[in-house]
DNA sequence: TTCATTGGGGTAATCGATTTCCCCGCAAGA
DNA sequence: TCTTGCGGGGAAATCGATTACCCCAATGAA
């Protein structure tokens, strides 16, 4: 490995002055040593030491992703993952991965992430439990994304899970629906939950009765939710023509269910998501949702995330993404619209 | 930030003496002092400085992952990086993630791996063009997976993709198929060609000829693929019965193309997928296909890259991890056989 | 009594880069 | 002539942990 030192030295300079020259503290460099060392970096294929420069700079340069074990192989997940890589390298930074092995060891201060190897943690949907003891315990700055707003003086970055959930109430009632059945992705999950509450905004600002039986749980296991679907499409009394799905997984395993057993969307039935995953775009029909824009919320959670790590005293921020409503085809016009 | 000269003090030792006890180099040291030492760690939450230490051991304890933009957010990929996070912080290494950002900047030595943080870098799925000059500048041992057999020294680690072209179409054709169309995913991957040419081995084995119509190219992109599927499905001439896709996210393609032109799976056409993504257990049918078993080849792969950072004087070795069948419900007997 | 050994632990160099002073020489102004 | 200023650049401390080496006291053997 070539050093600084052996740069300064096949230049006949000190190692200070390539070091300036390097991070282009150069004012006070001629110009001719300049072209030399820049000449000799280039040749010996020089790069400056992370450890030593991250010792010396008391910064990292590099940033760490928290996440629930497993979760980086879901979709989303992964697709928010690669947006924040993405503007990470862009702005020099490393990213290192974590999961939860990091608190088997039963003292929070051991965090895998608390020993200057990352200058700030984006900590991903993660269950309250596991949460607090982290940001609590996180010596370093800390952007909660995904798990609304968090006591504390952390930051956070979140979706309007609320605004989603009437979004899309809204557009199936203008599309002529009012027996619409909304399906929990667990009734415990606080997203779920808000993305519940703007469907119930939005029925009753159209006047529409919550109907108590519409309203489905326990479909956070895929299996339970294809069999609710099943139970709810086929029970005419509910009089249901469309189904609220909170995340576009259950919808697209509801699509299926209903075709499985002869009904076709959206002619018999209507169905909506809230994602806006990369299935939803080449599913048969394409779905109706509400889209997270999870590459813009990387950028956006980096940014501020830098942010937060260059000027530590500035007050934390409370970030609310907008959301917004994707019309493809697994909606259709209700009956009554359509004649 | 807690230094080890503030535990020193704390328990009035020296460095040393703490720093031999952290790193469980305490045989001559006496129990009371270890006691002393060990609650003061506890009790102000010292953790060792990542980069002092790796400055002094060089070594960083860390491993890297390079892959192509976006590869994070497939399905398969996310799998993998899940089995390599989980394995890798089992041995206490840490995880960092690159992508192709690192070569923007012409010079190959550049590489944003090669500044030491990283003790050694596993290589996903990477085109030729992209990938040797990074394995061949790599200051740090490096580890191919999915890019078949290198030439140079570095090790590699890939699938038999032609066993699973083979295994399948064999499947296949004990169900009584004869009529079998490969779908390619894209002519120019090296892997498509091998799991194609284990297809050609197994129909030949069983003095079926190959019919290069039923052979389909240049669907990697997915409406393509859709739109093949079709023409080939609804080609009575051709006769065809079942379809080997040379990936799950074709073969899932496939199938839903086909049931929107009225056709079922199986019963008038099957279909089989190779990769084994989690997608494939819940469809409608679940697919039968080829497991990668992602899994445990993420944690092969660190543990041969482990080998090769602890041992660097060892040879390099081309590792083929085998495949197995999974056998569902998309596939089902000809006509000829249920008759 | 003397030398060797061992238990227990401290000293200081070291890893590689950054950065704060400090220095030298020359030219311009007083 | 003396001082100031500035262009150009170097010396050395520093970041925090590790580790090779050294040191002392007590003990036991010769």
């Amino acid at each position: 490995m070539v050093t600084i030192a052996d740069i300064a030295s096949e230049c006949g300079t000190s190692p200070a002055t390539v070091s300036k020259i390097m991070n282009g503290n150069d004012r006070k460099i001629s110009h001719l040593t300049r072209e030399r060392v820049n000449e000799a970096v280039r040749r010996m294929g020089y790069k400056p030491n992370a450890a030593a420069r991250g010792l010396r700079k008391q910064r990292a340069s590099c940033i760490g992703i928290y996440m629930q074990p497993h979760a980086i192989s879901t979709r989303y997940h992964g697709s928010l993952v690669d947006a924040i890589l993405l503007e990470a390298e862009a702005r020099g930074q490393g990213v290192m991965l974590f999961t939860s092995i990091a608190k088997a060891q039963g003292d929070p201060r051991r965090l895998m992430f608390a020993d200057g190897r990352c200058d700030g943690i984006l900590v991903l949907s993660t269950p309250e439990a596991d949460l607090l003891p982290i940001v609590e315990q996180a010596s370093i700055p800390c952007l909660c994304i995904h798990n609304g707003v968090l006591p504390g003086g952390q930051s956070s970055i979140d979706i309007d899970n609320r605004q989603a959930g009437y979004l899309l109430a809204k557009h199936l009632i203008e599309a002529g629906h009012r027996r619409i059945a909304f399906f929990h992705d667990g009734v415990n999950k606080p997203f779920s939950v808000l993305r519940f509450e703007g469907y119930r905004d939005a029925l009753q600002s159209a006047g529409i009765p919550l109907d108590p039986r519409l309203v489905l749980d326990g479909v956070s296991n895929l299996m339970d939710g294809y069999q609710q679907a099943l139970r709810v499409a086929a029970d005419t009394d509910l009089g249901v023509t469309a189904l609220l799905c909170a995340t576009d997984v259950l919808a697209l395993r509801a699509i299926q269910a209903l075709r499985d057993t002869g009904k076709s969307v959206p002619s018999d039935l209507s169905v909506a998501g809230i994602d806006g995953i990369f299935d939803g775009q080449t599913s048969s029909p394409p779905l109706t949702t509400i889209s997270q824009r999870s590459d813009k919320l990387g950028i956006e959670a980096v940014r501020l995330l830098m942010e937060r790590i260059e000027h530590p005293d500035r007050a934390a921020a409370h970030t609310v993404w907008p959301v917004e409503l994707v019309v493809r085809e697994s909606v259709g016009p209700t009956a009554t619209i359509r004649a």
